[in-house]
DNA sequence: TTCGTCGCGATTTTT
DNA sequence: TCGCGACGAA
């Protein structure tokens, strides 16, 4: 292994062998490499076998990028690879394999547990919420599923909640909290969180358990350690068993989740829990400018807590930080992008290609640059919002194969039972729910006894018996000849720990309990011989045609078991899928809808055949298929080839770009107004511009606009600067367009092009613009049905003039109508007042007119007050 | 039971 | 602006 290229302390973090090993690495400081050279290092010159080290990162997508460079230095050695994993993967897998050692009779979940995303807490919650007769006014299920969460990441249970509950309401939440936990069970389900906390439950319970996976991973690694809560920590001790041989990196100016139970403490009890271990400071950074370096170590320095590092660079000059001041948000938006685009334009100083980042503080702010970026041509990626497996379409269908899966998913029951319409109504559903409960049974069963006993009217009987038809058959489709991976290498490496059962025989549909979900494991050939039968053209017609494989039409119910194991008359996973497409009546519904949108579900729909097609290509289970859709997240999605990313500041973290836009620069958005009371969390925002600024490699520009529409209201609101950008020391920052104040000898790049960004004659506006408006998104967002949709209104060239339009006059005019007011007293947003008791403020928002105006007003000591003009007795500043 | 309209409230951040 | 729930009519 090659060290000569890691500085000392990089070097002594990779040098370190056994033990426990904290790094404390600065932003940019090479942490990632410090990682794969350390995990090269102890299987090449430690003869550490590869399959015994365990990394866990935050994301898909660093596990992945992570994994590929480990195997590009050691690949050559093993086939065996390292683990490399997020946490909840880990666990998805660790639970699958074991989780039933943990029942005990009857009871507990199985192994085909389904995982439950947050649309599908909400739907529990909310039930809970229901059947408890609270009032659902004061109690939103957003604030009681938040409150749950909280509990379940520092460990409580109902009870617990209970016990230190100090007002109703937190009792009404352990209330709930208690329902949701057993509602859960009932359907064989786990939430996001339940994840983490099983896992924790299954090692501490089994010790059987707990040896082989100590035995199994000898050295274990944890990216991002700033980031982990309680149940990771707890996670991280069992798997580190005796040897402690463990491995963490993080940086407290970069925790920005504690607001989902991130703990900063974590890294002061890892001093107590394994006191031998050894500290290593990484601070030297290695891709940020002097001047952008600067700026972000003096925001962050601002906060109280916080043990304090100096981070250096020896890159030397650098341009300032860039400051625009734009009328609106659209404004700012079509600045951006012009500035992007020039960017672009300008061949590359250093071999990489060039790439530029927009990072903001909340998703809906991405809107406005994509639609600037649309009217430049850019390509553009955005990571988060709404992603593929979110969509109502694809949900739906996924619900469908989870219920097939596990009958019990009473949430997923909910969602298809009547979806498409089969006229089943609240009456019949209000019915199996009473059976249900009454029975202490999932939705699934209720309906069953419906049916078998006849307790709805017979339309309704009539109507599920179809519902469980349609699931029955795609089960027995399915059933044994979903492929598992067994031979060859990977397998080997799977097998090393896992206990797969045997070939189950499929057992006829309609005998539901919950082991006849068990798949068989046939063997790749056999694999190989369906996948080729199983490639269908890409057109819609093929959805919507009858062309659901022969077997289907088979009376499942009567054909014996035996008849589907016999070779090419199973079925893979995208034909069920197109199966149930088409016999759910799902595509014809939409195709009579007949708008852009029902087609464009439609293309969503044929994108999750091509998936499952991947996914069966990769001989992976339906399970495997369901846990790849629950867990992949938003950040995931970011591609590195992109040259523009759209992204919140949080799924920034861990990349760099040469050109970075912090955008949104405002009080109230970002800091965001949310944080205003708590001083913890206004440092927390404040770490979220560390992280944002550290981002960029070259340039860093900041940005923000003076008025602001909010909600897509008409009137915009002013808008008072962020106190981060009070807090860059102002000779490293330098305003840029309209108004510049200062000129360096030299234009520099910015400012040669800075005064020409209002210009719509510009070349990239006309016909070159126009024509690709269409075609450029679709091949870098293929699935995305709102933007898909959402470009097309731009298409017509009346309605890009008009665009145009509207923004001219909003140039000429950059003050729109503000309400303000001519009198004296008049304070308008923005504007510096003080208030006998407060102090000094700066005016946020005025409401009304004349003598009963009320303005709102920031004090920093006191944050936002609400003031009647009249009285308030401001004076300006 | 379904489908339409209307009014209201919402926006942090994510595995 | 948009998405959801409530309400009412066929």
């Amino acid at each position: 292994m090659d060290l000569a290229k890691l500085n000392p302390q990089q070097r002594e973090a990779v040098e370190h062998v056994n033990g426990p090993l904290l790094i404390l690495a600065g932003a940019g400081s090479g942490k990632t490499r410090v990682i794969t050279h350390r995990i090269a290092h102890l299987i090449e010159d430690h003869g550490v076998a590869p399959d015994s080290v365990l990394a866990v990162t935050f994301t898909n997508k660093a596990a992945a990028e992570m994994g590929e460079r480990v195997s590009k230095l050691v690949g050559h050695i093993s086939i065996a690879q390292p683990r490399i994993s997020t946490f909840h993967s880990f666990c998805v897998r660790l639970l699958r394999r074991d989780i039933e050692a943990m029942r005990i009779g009857n009871q507990g979940l199985t192994k085909d547990f389904a995982i439950y995303d947050e649309a599908d807490q909400q739907s529990l919650v909310k039930a809970a919420i229901k059947r408890l007769g609270i009032d659902d006014k004061q109690v939103t299920p957003r604030s009681v599923l938040a409150r749950i969460s909280w509990a379940k990441n520092h460990m409580l249970d109902p009870q617990e909640v209970y016990l230190n509950s100090r007002d109703p309401e937190t009792e009404r939440v352990a209330h709930v909290y208690e329902i949701y936990r057993r509602e859960l069970l009932k359907a064989n389900a786990m939430d996001f969180d339940d994840l983490l906390l099983e896992a924790v439950r299954l090692l501490r319970s089994s010790a059987e358990v707990r040896a082989r996976y100590n035995h199994r991973y000898r050295y274990l690694l944890i990216d991002e350690y700033q980031d982990t809560n309680r149940p990771q920590y707890e996670l991280m001790k069992l798997l580190a068993g005796e040897a402690h041989n463990v491995c963490v990196v993080g940086d407290e100016d970069q925790s920005i989740y504690s607001w989902r139970g991130a703990d900063i403490r974590n890294i002061l009890e890892f001093e107590r829990d394994f006191p031998e271990v050894k500290i290593i400071r990484l601070e030297q950074n290695y891709r940020s400018t002097q001047p952008i370096l600067e700026a972000a170590s003096a925001v962050v320095s601002n906060n109280k807590q916080r043990k304090g590092k100096t981070l250096w660079t020896d890159r030397e000059g650098g341009v300032p930080i860039y400051y625009y001041e734009a009328p609106d948000g659209e404004n700012e938006a079509l600045f951006a992008a012009d500035y992007i685009a020039r960017y672009l334009r300008e061949p590359s100083e250093s071999d990489e290609p060039r790439r530029a980042a927009i990072l903001y503080r909340t998703n809906s702010q991405s809107r406005l640059f994509e639609e600037a970026l649309r009217r430049y041509g850019l390509k553009y990626n955005v990571v988060g919002g709404f992603s593929f497996y979110e969509r109502a379409e694809i949900k739906d269908m996924i619900s469908y194969l989870k219920l097939i899966q596990n009958p019990d998913d009473s949430i997923a029951f909910m969602r298809v039972v009547n979806t498409p319409a089969r006229g089943i109504g609240k009456t019949t559903m209000e019915t199996l729910e009473r059976i249900a409960l009454e029975t202490g049974a999932s939705l699934w069963n209720g309906m069953e006894q419906a049916i078998a006993q006849k307790l709805l009217p017979a339309r309704a009987v009539a109507a599920l018996s179809d519902f469980r038809q349609i699931i029955d058959d795609a089960r027995a489709m399915l059933g044994g000849t979903f492929v598992e991976k067994l031979a060859g290498e990977v397998g080997a490496q799977q097998s090393a720990i896992s206990n797969r059962p045997e070939a189950d025989a499929a057992q006829p549909p309609g005998a539901v309990d919950t082991d006849d979900t068990a798949f068989d494991f046939g063997l790749n050939e056999q694999h190989e011989l369906f996948a080729e039968e199983a490639v269908p053209s890409d057109s819609f017609e093929d959805l919507s045609a009858a062309d659901s494989s022969p077997k289907a039409e088979e009376p499942a119910g009567v054909t014996p078991v035996e008849g589907f194991r016999a070779p090419g008359a199973a079925a893979t996973l995208p034909e069920v899928i197109k199966f149930l497409i088409d016999r759910t009546g799902y595509v014809k519904v939409l195709e009579e809808e007949a708008t852009p949108e029902s087609y464009s579900r439609i293309e969503n729909l044929q994108e999750l055949v091509n998936a499952a097609r991947d996914a069966s290509d990769r001989a992976e289970t339906l399970g495997e298929f369901l846990d790849h859709a629950a867990l992949v997240s938003d950040t995931d999605q970011y591609e590195e080839g992109s040259r523009v990313t759209l992204m919140t500041l949080h799924s920034a973290k861990g990349l760099e770009f040469p050109l970075v836009f912090l955008v949104g620069m405002e009080e109230g958005l970002f800091p965001h107004s949310r944080t205003f009371l708590n001083p913890n969390d206004m440092e927390e925002e404040r770490r979220l511009c560390y992280v944002g600024m550290t981002r960029a490699m070259d340039t860093l520009t900041v940005s923000r606009a003076c008025y602001r529409r909010r909600y897509g209201s008409d009137l915009p609101e002013a808008s008072v600067p962020s106190r981060f950008l009070e807090e860059i020391p102002p000779q490293l920052l330098e305003e840029i367009g309209g108004s510049s104040r200062r000129r360096t000898q030299e234009p520099s790049f910015t400012e040669q092009y800075a005064d020409r960004h209002y210009s719509y004659e510009d070349e990239d506006q006309t016909v070159s613009a126009r024509a690709r408006f269409g075609g450029s998104l679709g091949q870098e967002k293929p699935y995305s049905t709102k933007r898909a949709a959402g470009s097309a209104q731009y298409q017509s060239i009346d309605n890009i003039a008009e665009f145009f339009a509207s923004r001219g006059k909003k140039f000429s005019r950059p003050k729109i109508e503000v309400p303000a007011t001519q009198g004296k007293r008049g304070f308008r947003p923005g504007q510096r007042v003080r208030h006998p008791k407060y102090g000094e403020g700066t005016v946020y928002r005025r409401e009304g007119d004349g003598e009963d105006a009320k303005i709102t007003v920031q004090f920093p000591q006191h944050g936002l007050k609400k003031l009647v003009e009249k009285f308030a007795q401001l004076e300006r500043v």
